[in-house]
DNA sequence: GAGAGTTCTTGACTTATATCAATCATTAAA
DNA sequence: TTTAATGATTGATATAAGTCAAGAACTCTC
């Protein structure tokens, strides 16, 4: 696949000039599924776009588990948190699929675009989606319990029970698949929801199912 | 106190002429310390900004308990995400001390001011920061044991141990009373650090310390 | 459709932390 | 200084979720 500049919504109003000067300072990279984009820890020396894949945020904890936060499909910036704060990566970032991302020399950036009005709007909007998913970890981390935890995911992706292994879920879910099992048996024994062999989803008593969230 | 727009730095560069907009769609109001100025769940109406004071962001979980995630001094923006975004309140903020915030008509800010780049830059750089406050509650909440939280919290804020109570810093660390108190208890035991009758904490093996977290 | 992998489920056990309750220690009030 | 109130500590118990292990149920070849 060819990726193009003015294709990428972020710099949609930049004109013909402008596009000129960012390629100077930008490149495309693709990647195959499984591949690391940036580590936690990491000093940060791009910022990156997604124009293509999936890409998944996680963090490693002590025991060295995979902690699941967050995954982004295109289009989206990613490392913005650690380049404006000259930070390491809070987090890790790998390709579930292949994928590619447009890679921008941040200093430069910021001294050349940072004053564009229309650039300065979509790194806000940017930045606020971003916030808005933080506030959503930690919503879920931090206030649910696992049986709230997967309630919510049936009331929200309900389309994902019938496409992805239950391992995945309990993964996203950050629960282990024995709670994810024995969370979905308790479910269906309150008959809220039942789940057919083809393993869709049906929902049986949605109020019931959002009073557990 | 009095307070005025001009003072605040985040509209230190507006023009005479502009600060004049901003003041036919903003207020000062005061609050007494445990004044709630906003409830989780609420629709915003106001951008704040606090000039005066310290705001406490909470959450309350489904036992009714709260969970405390930042506290913010002056000068900051508060309630950004909720007017960005359009949504809900994600947490409750409550007055810890007495305090002032700058009240903003956010819609009318929105057309007036956020064409300009200034202002533009000041926002990002308090989403920016936002954002890192963010990502650390997510590590402290999700990464870290008990711990490894009591012994961060020593190792960036050893002053307020000499001032506030143990119950308060517990409360900070999301961790109940008698488990802050074991740890600690734990941490003397291991010569990490020693508290003598006044609180003052002394820490004995920094690099042990750091191990923790 | 039999066998080999996977994935899912179930039960027993472990672990970290919260909760409850009692006592001890410190501070404030009378 | 004595008493009352508040805060800290300690032990016993509870709870939610993770871990380990075994078996059951799919599903994917050949």
């Amino acid at each position: 696949m060819e990726f193009k500049l003015k294709d990428i919504p972020f710099f949609n109003s930049l004109s013909e000039d402008n596009l000129k000067k960012l390629e100077k300072i930008s490149y495309f990279k693709s990647y195959e599924a499984d591949e690391l984009l940036f580590y936690e820890g990491d000093a940060p020396k791009k910022l990156y776009i997604l124009v293509d894949g999936v890409l998944r945020l996680y963090k490693t904890n002590p025991k060295g588990q995979e902690i699941y936060i967050h995954q982004f499909i295109p289009t989206a910036m990613v490392g913005e948190l650690a380049n404006f704060e000259n930070m390491p990566f809070p987090a890790s970032a790998r390709f579930v699929t292949g994928g590619t991302v447009l890679k921008i020399e941040y200093k430069s950036l910021e001294n050349m675009f940072f004053k564009n009005p229309d650039i300065c709007m979509e790194i806000i909007k940017s930045l606020s989606k971003k916030l808005k998913v933080m506030s959503n970890v930690i919503h879920n981390e931090m206030i649910l319990t696992s049986e709230a935890k997967v309630a919510k995911f049936i009331d929200e992706h309900k389309e994902l029970f019938e496409t992805v292994k239950n391992n995945q879920i309990a993964a996203i879910l950050n629960v282990s698949p024995e709670t994810l099992s024995r969370t979905l048996a308790k479910l269906k024994k309150k008959n809220i929801i039942s789940i057919d062999k083809s393993h869709a989803i049906t929902i049986l008593d949605h109020p019931a199912l959002k009073e557990l969230f």
